[in-house]
DNA sequence: TTTATAATTAGAATAATTCCATTTTTTGGT
DNA sequence: ACCAAAAAATGGAATTATTCTAATTATAAA
């Protein structure tokens, strides 16, 4: 939860940022930790509540701004699943959602090549797809 | 646009709504009307300004009510892309949503059933999926 | 027709997010 | 280290889609 980047992922997280000509900053690098540190799509409000523990004066602006910049390096993903608020996700893999209808749990379904070769065959002629989303709700046992 | 519904159109709209204890108003009659008439996915205040053509008092309020009639009547279906405005949508078949970034026009993609079996072959076991969404952003030609 | 129930309406309220103006921090050049 | 310029953070106001509320109007059933 409090955990630290290792420095695989500061070095990650450095050179995605140094890319988009953006700082490091210690909002930014919390904010990175907070959603490595709990892969449970926290939205921005939970997301502050978390970074407040190790930076207590941070803003929720602030935290938009940082989730911004985050998204933008392609370290981040954000998840929206109806019109809820927004999600962050660190899981860079092809993947879909799954949101239990009980708990509100949201679970990744990681997708195999054979999967992504069908979503992709879905596409008419002409069609060229930049990104895709996948999400499912119902139940889990 | 201002095409009225047919009685096989009518019949559907009155007896969904009388399976959910709910009258066919006028309001309701017409923003179905709007949605079958022009299939482009528009949204809430779209839709506004189309039924005003033909009921120029009825309010946004009402737009929205008639819309959360329709949808929990199954009538018609609520797609939310990201973050934007929730449009609406009377093909009750299973399908996709392909948005253009061009020209932001969505087109439905049809999905047959072997996708579908693809698709739900994705939950594992313990997890029952009662809908899901999909959707893809990108060019088309 | 009356009466009860449901629906519509206008406007206020809500909630997520973005914007704005100001302050603080960081960086690169001396 | 010091300073100027650029970037980032901040608090609060603004925005926007949507929902809520209380009052009025319409509908259906007896």
């Amino acid at each position: 939860m409090l955990r630290t980047l290792n420095s695989q992922e500061k070095e990650t997280l450095h050179s995605a940022l140094k890319r988009k000509g953006l700082r490091p900053t210690k909002q930014r690098t919390s904010v990175y930790e907070v959603i490595l540190g709990k892969k449970d799509h926290p939205n921005a409000e939970e997301i502050l509540l978390r970074v407040r523990r190790i930076l207590p004066t941070i803003s929720l602006a602030t935290v938009y701004n940082c989730l911004e910049a985050l998204v933008d390096c392609g370290l981040v993903r954000q998840v929206n699943l109806d019109r809820s608020p927004s999600r962050f996700c660190p899981n860079l893999r092809p993947h879909a959602h799954f949101e239990c209808n009980n708990t509100g749990f949201i679970f990744d379904l990681d997708l195999d090549e054979p999967t992504i070769s069908t979503l992709e065959s879905i596409l008419p002629k002409g069609f060229s797809a930049e990104s895709f989303n996948l999400s499912f709700t119902g139940s889990s046992t």
